[in-house]
DNA sequence: AGTTCAATCTCGACA
DNA sequence: TGTCGAGGTTGAACT
């Protein structure tokens, strides 16, 4: 890896055009040949950048450019859509290079997937009498997240979800109506069920039969832990 | 902003645990206080990163750190969601500080707006007779893109989108829903434009009586280029 | 400040 | 390999 900080234009031509005006920033070149151009400040976004596979070419500006300042031209050029990035390098601050190696890799704990074990194990907290058909219960359109029965055998298609927004209940919505019309699950209700839910997804839900569930994932994982400690 | 190349692990909790095993990385602090990690190489995504507002904490390790190899422990903490990133270095390679000031930010040149206005130019893309009411008609729950009527001088609302997925359908089906219940606009035909549907999205808009509309953005340009050069 | 919608989205899973 | 759906999405425009 390769850090400049440097004065310097960005050129920008590919789905869009883009241009960034004289300024110092950071330039990051990666191993792979991807390029990209940080400030001081925003989220974790570049200003501009290009993704591999690219190829990154280092050459002389013209007169014109160098009678205006500019020092060298970093034409990085996309390898399959032919995107275009030019930085025009006025002042270069700081350059070095690093040896860094091939990253392990990200270690991610899902926390949804914990969410959907935990109410298939208290899967009571849907109401008295329920009970687990099965988790990922498949649909020709997807997988619903619980299948269950309520205290009079009927069947109950719950929807999980960390957030529970308007789209939560658009799914949830195509899933009911695709299970009515299976003779040997309908009537399906349907529960919409997250550790928050938004008023607005709320009120939908609600105006089409759907019954709303709160879930206090740390009380949960709490029960789930002291489940198993007893084992 | 400051420049850190390390070895180091990484443990992040907030909407998802996860966590990076030791490997030489970029730490990149910015002006704002927030962090990223990067490795030597895939997009411009970080490995992971804190988002401002957030505070940066340079602390020590315990015994039990320090006798891992552990030299310090950056803890980044969120200041509204409490999201908590941890950093544990075990040997900085590099440390350099920059300033690098306000950046004046990046110049786009739109292209789903202008292809709003393309059509709006080429109404009769969706069919021979059709006249523009009006661009982004507004309705209670938001404003349709493109209301047109048809060469029976029925209504037809537009939804554009650069690619058509379901949400899409789901977006115009509840404008129409709308739409339908106010006498002077019903019967309101549905027209879903896109330069590229997903077959998903085209069974469900054609199921629900929408037609699908697919655009070739680089001809409508082409042509508008043309009209352009005329004046 | 909250909501909605596009994005040079990125990224992983699955057919 | 393409397609589809989710994201610690991010970011911008508008209410």
């Amino acid at each position: 890896m390769r850090l400049v900080i440097a004065r310097c234009s960005v050129d920008y031509a590919g789905r869009l055009s883009a241009h960034l005006p004289l300024a110092t920033r950071l330039l990051m070149i990666k191993a792979d040949g991807s390029l990209l151009v940080h400030s001081d400040g925003g989220s974790y976004k570049p200003l501009n950048w290009m993704s591999p596979p690219c190829t990154l070419t280092i050459s002389e500006p013209s007169d014109e450019q160098r009678e205006a300042g500019v020092s060298a031209l970093w034409t990085v050029r996309h390898a399959k859509t032919d995107d275009l990035l030019v930085v025009s390098l006025y002042e270069v601050l700081h350059d070095s290079a690093h040896e860094l190696g091939v990253d392990p890799g990200l270690q991610k704990d899902g926390v949804e997937a914990h969410l959907q074990k935990l109410l298939a194990e208290q899967i009571h907290l849907l109401g008295d009498g329920h009970r687990l058909v099965r988790r990922e219960y498949m649909t020709a359109i997807g997988p619903v997240d619980i299948l269950a029965t309520d205290a009079a055998g009927r069947s109950v298609a719950v929807e999980l979800k960390r957030r529970g927004d308007i789209d939560g209940v658009e799914q949830l919505t195509r899933y009911l109506e695709l299970m009515n019309r299976d003779p040997r699950l309908a009537p399906v209700a349907g529960v919409f069920a997250a550790q928050e839910i938004k008023p607005q997804a709320r009120t939908l839900a609600e105006d089409r039969g759907i019954r709303c569930v709160v879930l206090d994932y740390d009380a949960m994982r709490g029960i789930d832990d002291g489940i198993a400690r007893l084992f």
